[in-house]
DNA sequence: GAAAAATATGTCGACGTTGTCATGCGTCTG
DNA sequence: CAGACGCATGACAACGTCGACATATTTTTC
């Protein structure tokens, strides 16, 4: 393999000068450099960050691990922020997922240690609270789209779950909404509490009554083997006889389910019944029709400012483990009627 | 940072009989190998990949380069299989993705470089035709659901899109299915012509006329910008007279829309009419209802095989590049009635 | 015009690991 | 019992890079 040292002898100078070169450190002539130069391009010479790595004891790289990455295929995109950050900033991601099981876990982190990762980034593809076996290990940590159980101070990026129900919530309660049915997330997931709480305070704000909402839990059990009610709950929701005017869908993905339950009825979209998701989960809520009003988890973001969070706790810059919240953006298509 | 030198001073032995005890070498005793492993748990030692690598010029360490990672989330099931097959062999993978943009390839290729990657593995999200900026480089490559445009032989390993349409072609037909509506996929994808084929051929030899079929095309234009014909051209095909009595949709994602399309005649599925998709992408065929009866893309499987040939390769092992395709297995859900 | 400062380049060692070779010791062979 | 052999261990160098320090050359300063 190349190394700087052959460069060196094809450009008639010291190795330290072509450190030099390639580093762009001052004190080097403009002739010189340029024979460094040459020689680097004729020779092919790349830098190996191996070496580099065992010299300066840092590696620029973040270790990414994930549990489920493809159960909730939308949230690559928390990877896809974190990738391009680190594109843009010249560091390398290690990636790896835990599939759930914790002896995966700590095995990926072991592999982390041996790469003398500078900081990682415990990513969960769902928003909920997790417990990572960390701290014994002392790299700096930061969480995303996820919290820690414990008391453990670890920084944290969240989706804004509250702020976008409620936005949702407002967007039909100035159409006109008065009826409003709900369909639950799995309760395992934290954003299913968060999007609750903020669609009753939402609606106790504006005066509607209990009665005047029909909530129904759309799924439970555990991730991956969920049983689904959906289809049920928003079928009997839509048969009362004073049915809501307007259906508040957990997520995107049971929306389907509501948009088929309403059809069989009968049911015009959004003529007879409004229907809004969550996540903006694009696969769905553009390819139905109509196109669905939602509210957009930040993914993209959050794996952006995730990267940039750690980066400056590596640095040091960063002292008490601050935990950001990223607000989810209301996106307005063709599912909602004004009464 | 504990090192093997560390180790082997807290031991009592020198740092080589260290290393003959982390690579699991003979020619140490019991009782120093003892002796050795519980110095290493007590001081927490764990082995430096770089240093290693910088030793023995093998990073021991693939490269995935994708293209758009999100934009077909079911698609990351490919990276999944990949990284389970590193991280049952014992490798480091190291992940970027190009957005599509070939100046960020060539960025890529040389942080590879600049790595020591022993091989690449070259992932494309949709099943298609790339002119990767390879060749110049000479790193080991595999291709995964694509292949080179040029004449270049490099190993891939692709889904078999004719099999799999060609048997949701039969099963439609052996239940009885006479005209049957097809929706093309967006034609640059690789997969759109080779399941359109497979639909042709196989009506054609069960003795239906191309009169009996009703293709139409769903979607057209660059990847993330498409132009979608899918409801329109299946609401057309539903209220044809003679119309179809199965519609087979160029992926599930279109499938929604057929679904919406075929219910907002006031149709049932499946009795008044059945549907099959393509993919089996689970948030959408699972989330349908009824479920979508549909042929899986073996996603997992490629990013298995791949890693498992790049292996091959790497190890010089596997001599001609051979291309290597995977069945996509039909899923029997609900949506296809007997008639 | 000599001393000080700035610029340009080189030498050397260290990072952590492992391959090569050497050494020491006990056991077997004839 | 001498030589050969197997086993257990250590000394040392090298991988590619860069920081610390040294040296050489030019420019500035008073």
């Amino acid at each position: 393999m190349v190394s700087i040292v052959s460069v060196a002898k094809v450009a008639g100078v010291s190795n330290k000068t072509v450190s030099r070169v390639i580093n762009g450190e001052p004190y080097v002539t403009e002739e010189t450099r340029e024979r460094v130069e040459r020689a680097i391009r004729d020779l092919g010479y790349v830098p190996n960050m191996a070496a580099r790595q065992i010299r300066s004891s840092r590696s620029n790289t973040f270790g990414i691990i994930a549990d489920y990455v493809s159960t909730t295929p939308y949230s690559v995109d928390i990877v896809r922020g974190i990738q391009d950050w680190a594109n843009a900033n010249g560091k390398t991601i290690l990636m790896a997922n835990t599939g759930g099981a914790s002896e995966q876990e700590i095995k990926i982190w072991k592999m982390f240690q041996s790469h003398r990762i500078d900081g990682v980034l415990y990513v969960t593809m769902y928003h909920r609270i997790v417990d990572p076996e960390i701290g014994d290990v002392g790299i700096p940590t930061v969480m995303i789209n996820c919290r820690p159980q414990t008391s453990e101070l670890l920084p944290s990026i969240e989706p804004d779950d509250y702020q976008g129900a409620r936005d949702l919530t407002r967007y039909l309660l100035e159409r006109g909404h008065r009826k409003i049915g709900y369909i639950r997330l799995n309760p395992i997931l934290l954003g299913a509490e968060l999007r609750l709480d903020a669609f009753r305070k939402t609606t106790g704000d504006f005066g509607l009554a209990d009665s005047d909402l029909t909530i129904r839990l759309g799924m439970e059990g555990p991730v991956g083997a969920e049983k689904n009610y959906v289809f049920a709950a928003a079928t009997e929701m839509l048969q009362q006889k004073d049915r809501p005017t307007a259906i508040m869908s957990g997520n995107d993905e049971m929306a389907i389910q509501v948009y088929i339950a309403a059809m069989a009825l009968g049911l015009r979209i959004p003529e007879d019944v409004s229907i809004v998701g969550f996540d903006d989960f694009r696969t769905v809520s553009l390819a139905l029709r109509p196109e669905l009003t939602t509210a957009a988890l930040p993914y993209y973001g959050l794996g952006l400012q995730g990267a940039e969070l750690l980066n400056s706790v590596v640095a040091g810059s960063e002292v008490c483990p601050s935990s950001r919240v990223m607000s989810c953006n209301l996106v307005e298509r063709l599912s909602v009627s004004s009464l």
